[in-house]
DNA sequence: TACATTTGCCTAGGACGCCTAGGTAATTTA
DNA sequence: TAAATTACCTAGGCGTCCTAGGCAAATGTA
């Protein structure tokens, strides 16, 4: 009997291809295991159970996203950093709908501590230091932008801008122009 | 034997309050079945089949939303609308998560067109029109507002705002400043 | 090279959710 | 009161999840 050399990690690889291809939610082991050629009772020595994949590929999709944030914004500060980090954002969930998909599933509190959340929210402080926000406004504007960046990828994949002519690429920019903006003066309490 | 009086409206109102109770992801025929003390097939003749029960509540509750959204813009305008449309919908959310998370659902464009969705964005326009912009600022604006609002309780519901001694109420407050302050002086091209 | 150990994948099978077909009894309508 | 409708049923097929236990391929060791 031939073995076809699975692991954890070429599951979890191969997952989120499959999540790319047929939708995050789509993901099933024996999907995953017909892909492989493969009994599906055969990937429970590799996965603990179904919800175990997925927070697998979540984590991966986490660190794939980190890393791209990160090397968006080497090199950058204020508006150019925010218009970069936006962008490895929004290309990500662009180029892998699976993926990101995945990167919103609710994490117990634990593993997202441990994931490579942490990097996101750290990294979005770091492109408001040019901006110079005390605390807690500082918080509020990273929660803001968050929010915003987050939003505006799921209202965009879920069609909620497909019914007016302004493209969805247009807005984007002029809300950068206008978070920028805001970031610059951001009001007093 | 006893009829239990099922119709589709009834199922939908319930698989509604089984949303809230357990999860949107986790309403399923058979859980609704079991809450009417009935056989899964017996909702068959009252649904076409799992997605369209979905579908139902997903409707279900974006006319409660936007119901809800109506009541708290009207009479008033500015931030003043700003602020009640957002806690509206916030608000919504917090207590029904999982008619929230149904209002969420991706709906074939055709559903989408017919069903409140429009509403919701021609009141956030309504909402626009105090800050006199023209367009297409209007339409950024637009997306801007959906996108952050969306975005943000996206983010509280998955605990993302936990880490910090900072509030989800306080920095929720602070930004609808924010926002107010950006569409007020909404930058020029 | 021979044997022992590990491990990758298997079969068998149970639980549960989705859904169809066809039937019977309760209700409504004529 | 008979006919038509409808609410719910049973039976059963299919797909996904997952466990238990087995065998054979790969790997380590003498």
């Amino acid at each position: 009997m031939a073995r076809v050399g699975l692991n954890t990690e070429r599951l979890t690889a191969a997952g989120a291809e499959l999540a790319d291809e047929v939708g995050f939610d789509k993901v099933t082991v024996s999907a995953l295991a017909r892909r492989f050629g493969v009994k599906d009772a055969s990937l429970y020595s590799h996965v603990k159970n179904s919800q175990d994949l997925k927070t697998r590929i979540a984590l991966l999709a986490l660190e794939e996203l980190a890393d791209r944030a990160a090397a968006a914004l080497a090199g950058r500060a204020g508006k150019d950093a925010l218009t970069a980090f936006a962008n490895a954002y929004r290309d990500y969930a662009h180029e892998h709908p699976g993926r990101y998909a995945a990167a919103q599933l609710d994490l117990d509190p634990e593993t997202a501590r441990a994931s490579a959340a942490v990097r996101h929210s750290q990294m979005t402080r770091a492109i408001l230091r040019g901006y110079r926000l005390a605390e807690p406004d500082e918080t509020d504007a990273v929660r803001l932008l968050g929010s915003t960046f987050h939003g505006y990828v799921a209202l965009e994949r879920s069609g909620g801008f497909q019914h007016t002519p302004r493209t969805a690429e247009d807005s984007w920019t002029r809300i950068l122009d206008a978070l920028d903006a805001l970031l610059r003066a951001w009001p007093a309490a």
